[in-house]
DNA sequence: CTGCAATGTGCACACTGTATACATCCACGA
DNA sequence: TCGTGGATGTATACAGTGTGCACATTGCAG
């Protein structure tokens, strides 16, 4: 039902205006996101923008939970790709780096929007629907508990041990993205990545 | 040899400036630096600024450099508190722990000037002496090469393992500053920050 | 066809960083 | 003592920003 019709109404403005707010902020980054630097992007007045926007803010927060959206399917798709063929302890943990790795290539391969993705977190600007993917925090809450039930991971440790995991994953992707490990090469930083997860990993299944 | 003398010419309005910076950084956080801003701080005129610094990225960058050296002043300290009467092996991993809870508080403490001294990784502003303290990564080397002298950590262990420690702790600070843990108590972010470290620290010494 | 609500435009205002020209002060040499 | 010149702060101006308000244009309901 899209009105492709381009009259003096633009016909979806809100659409056209979120999607050009993902191209800039792919290109130079969340920082960049301006109103009149978005409106300009679809050729269109500066306010017009008002029109569907409470302001920038509101602006910038919407595309911001699209980017959050897509930052999950990128996770999701990961987890789905693992052999299946794993006993059940593995696999779990597979999952984990899985998790990990699909944050960190995330953030590595578009900053922008893992920035936006982290700025998702405050509220959405109105009572905006839920019907995305799974945030990324749930996600992450489900592989422990597979961890968890699987048995590789004690119970007792099992509380609050999702702040560790995030501390990890996060700090990597804040390291990479705006951190000294900016100008490693992919790979390198992949490599790290791995180090870091199979470090957290261990410390999450270690007997002692 | 501080010209405390207010005539036309300010005496130090370098430094002032810098303070100021501080102050309104530690209130309003790093964001909130303006040139407008710091120079009516003082009681100077915007352009005033432009004697001392290039522009105010130069000045964000100067500032931000002696917020890098408070938080590493803030660590040597802790680390310095540790009770002495430790044998090496125990002592050491107590040092990795309290850097990374000195890390965590001082950005739960200061988030303004936490978040200043992040942004301080990119090159001074001009060839500034670095007669400060040692960086804060230079403290996280010098821990894990005592953690690895003190065979609680294998050697093989030991190749590149300030990333996954860089990364849980500052991890921890992110979530703590920006993340999703801003509402919690500050006692109650030492706690999970505290697992957090558990974690890794098992993570690194583990046999298997 | 008429009016109305939705949507986009134009203009204005306060604010920002910064360039350029000017004013003021202090230190030093005759 | 008197300049005189370099250092330092000021004044003005300009482009850029987000945003409020009045107006223009459009499509739809009656």
């Amino acid at each position: 039902m899209k009105r492709t019709s381009p009259g003096y109404h633009h016909g979806n403005l809100r659409s056209a205006l979120i999607e050009a707010a993902l191209d800039l902020a792919r290109d130079k980054g969340a920082g960049a996101l301006g109103l009149r630097e978005v409106t300009r992007a679809v050729g269109v007045s500066p306010n017009a923008a008002y029109r569907h926007f409470a302001d920038l803010r509101a602006l910038v927060l919407t595309v911001a939970l699209e980017a959050r959206h897509r930052l999950a399917r990128s996770i999701v798709d990961r987890l789905d790709a693992i052999t299946p063929g794993l006993g059940p302890a593995r696999r779990s943990t597979e999952r984990l780096r899985a998790f990990g790795l699909a944050y960190v290539e995330f953030a590595q391969s578009t900053p922008g929007w893992y920035e936006l993705a982290c700025a998702s977190q405050e509220a959405p600007p109105d009572g905006v629907e839920e019907g995305g993917p799974p945030p990324p925090h749930l996600i992450l809450l489900g592989i422990l508990d597979e961890m968890t039930r699987a048995g590789v991971m004690a119970p007792a440790r099992r509380t609050d041990a999702e702040w560790s995991c995030w501390s990890t994953v996060h700090g990597l992707a804040e390291l990479r993205v705006h951190g000294p490990l900016q100008a490693l090469s992919g790979e390198e930083a992949v490599r790290l990545a791995r180090l870091a997860l199979d470090t957290l990993i261990r410390g999450l299944t270690a007997k002692s």
